[in-house]
DNA sequence: ATCGGCGTTGTAATCGATTACATCAGTCGA
DNA sequence: TCGACTGATGTAATCGATTACAACGCCGAT
């Protein structure tokens, strides 16, 4: 049989052998009944006994085992988040950081998981958790809802949250974003500007597409007819994406006095590549960012930026969750939107009073490859 | 007893109701034997029987329970990762992508919680994890072994891996940041400097200490006698805090030609604060940071910095982890060093030829509460 | 004295997989 | 033809907790 003796802190080729709950049960005296429900329902037991397992539990330094007890109440107290590597950093973490405030304050633990898209691994082990017991309920960052051998997270049916993104099934969290892009617009028009340039990130992500859609369709609005919207892609939400932006935006003539880019890091690259070329910002162009990441404080200049509340929309992403977690029966999909908010600084400014450069006056970008026609935009929004 | 129809994808009462392995075995007409030997060891099982399993797993959509293979086999395959919220968090994303990486590479999952020292809730779901069986091993970025209720995360006996920090009984992995500190210091007085100021990070973290004692110990060294050394505090590894030790220096006289900081979040909020001040960089004072990050790139000037390999780290640390969970015996620690690499660009520069201003000709800073003198060096290091 | 009810405790079934051991069929050599 | 051996499969024990149910003692009401 089983050792008699008692490890306390015991170690044995490599792996921890603590005390089982047996062991504690003949150190105090009682059953293996008495000592779970000490532990478990403290108020079904008489005080004398849960005083004695109490003590043995100290004794024996005993911790339940995690996977025989999930095994019976069928309840991990884990959740899935899964990320994309192609994220820009500074949002993501403060993002984490909500999500673990919110999770870790009510006791669960959070297993994180990048997924981009790979081959099939990747999307079998996450299905798989899905499935396997593992994890009561997810959190996608990504907005894909990952399937693999004919199975989608989905159905699991278990409670899935879509964070800054939306997919079909889940539960979402999302800012107002197309709405500040829009009005980021139009407070730049105010400002007298009308030949505009948008700074694409990567067509395939959900916000990229919102943002996009949004701020297209305002200016195909007849009401907006004097303005002109043109695009540019960056490929990722990344300051090298803002730099190959930036050439784009060098071989256009007449130069847009107006830039929106989708993601703070791409409008830090932007003005970087183009003050080297010469131009001014704001004199020459305006550049608006997205999302409000500490470092747009301390760009030259000062970057205009669209903030989204990223702790928040953790917080409540994790809230979401664990509600429809611990709701009795499927809970109707909720959909929540937290305000941005757009804040102007020193990057935008009243167009330049010539009205747009002709691209010529500014030293021409040393070696641009082919210039890049602006493209057209993508079949969705419209 | 339970219900005999099999139900693929039902859902009941919130949870998901799979296939368990008995319901496979029935459909494919074998034992639950086969089944978990046609799964886990296929060469074990005829070609006829092996088939027949596939066909009725994909059939039924079975995921076999994970609880109930940890409880017996004793591996979760799972390993924990504990980070610090006031880490910087660019530096921060690109260690979890390496470790991210590696692991899933490995099939292992990964729980992730920050750890902040708090009162203690937090500590004890820590340590539990340890002992529960849920976690083979944890990686800890904050250089803290945690404790709770007597016990640590090293009691229970399962292999730990300090990432960029050092803990008694743990593998490390850092990096020679001390040389890298001291060559910066070294190339800056080449360059003419002799006043040197410290922008130190938190007291209590690893490398926070780990620099400050190895550029303290250089200067105390008879050998730089010309040279001096004083070190103001920033509280923490963000632009904030170099924004609080700007004030400190604006406060000194002399001020110092070159400073060195423990973080570029520091570096970059100090630079912005004493240039607002009319203080040039690098024509006044030079600046070096400290981690690489992104924006060191896309600051004013370009921030002369130490890069660290932040992906590697990750990757070495995962699989450091990961040789010690899949050792059949204890190994010995081990300790891992990856060079990190001095790179000197704009924001360093020849000391000014009149040799340290004397902190007038520059517009005092506005409203410095109390001159914050310089703090003695702390007991560790020499 | 008898009964019902309540509060406490113990016994044993249960969760769902893995695997030691037993069994059985087939093969080969003597 | 028999025994030893090999390979494939099934039976049932096992992992460690939770909890349904039974048992027990004690109380007050009848």
């Amino acid at each position: 049989m089983r050792s008699s003796t008692v490890l306390v802190r015991g170690k044995q080729n490599g792996a921890a052998r603590g005390a089982r709950i047996g062991d504690v049960a003949r150190e105090a005296g009682v059953s293996t009944a008495t000592v779970s429900r000490a532990l478990a329902h403290p108020a079904q037991v008489s005080k004398e006994l849960r005083e004695r397992v109490g003590a043995a539990v100290a004794k024996l330094g005993y911790t339940p085992n995690a996977a025989a007890r999930q095994l019976r109440v069928k309840r991990s107290r884990t959740v899935l988040v899964v990320t994309r590597r192609r994220w820009s950093a500074p949002f993501f973490a403060e993002v984490l950081r909500g999500l673990d405030a919110e999770l870790s304050a009510a006791g669960y633990a959070m297993v994180l998981a990048n997924f981009d898209g790979d081959g099939g691994n990747r999307s079998r082990q996450l299905v798989d958790m899905m499935f396997s017991g593992t994890i009561e309920g997810a959190v996608m960052l990504s907005g894909i809802v990952v399937a693999a051998e004919g199975r989608t997270m989905l159905d699991a049916g278990l409670p899935l949250v879509s964070l800054c993104a939306a997919a079909e099934g889940t539960h979402t969290v999302l800012t107002n974003e197309a709405e500040c892009i829009v009005e980021g617009a139009r407070r730049l028009a105010v400002l007298g500007h009308t030949d505009f340039l948008y700074l694409a990130g990567p067509p395939s992500n959900y916000n990229e597409r919102v943002r996009w859609a949004a701020l297209s369709a305002f200016f195909a609005d007849p009401r907006q007819a004097g303005l002109r919207l043109r695009r540019a892609e960056s490929g990722d939400f990344s300051t090298d994406g803002g730099l190959s932006a930036a050439q784009a935006f060098l071989g256009l003539s007449p130069r847009p006095t107006a830039v929106i880019a989708s993601a703070d890091e791409i409008a830090i690259g932007f003005m970087k590549a183009v003050r080297a070329a010469g131009i001014g910002v704001p004199s020459d162009v305006s550049v608006l960012g997205f999302d409000g990441i500490e470092f747009a404080d301390f760009c030259e200049p000062v970057l205009s930026t669209i903030r989204q509340p990223r702790e928040a929309l953790g917080r409540l992403g994790a809230r979401v969750l664990i509600e429809a977690i611990e709701a009795p029966s499927l809970p109707p999909l909720s959909h929540h939107v937290l305000p941005s908010r757009l804040d102007f600084r020193a990057s935008t400014g009243p167009a330049p009073p010539g009205g747009a450069s002709r691209g010529r006056e500014a030293a021409p970008a040393p070696k641009r490859k082919g210039a890049r026609a602006p493209v057209p935009a993508p079949a969705e929004g419209r």
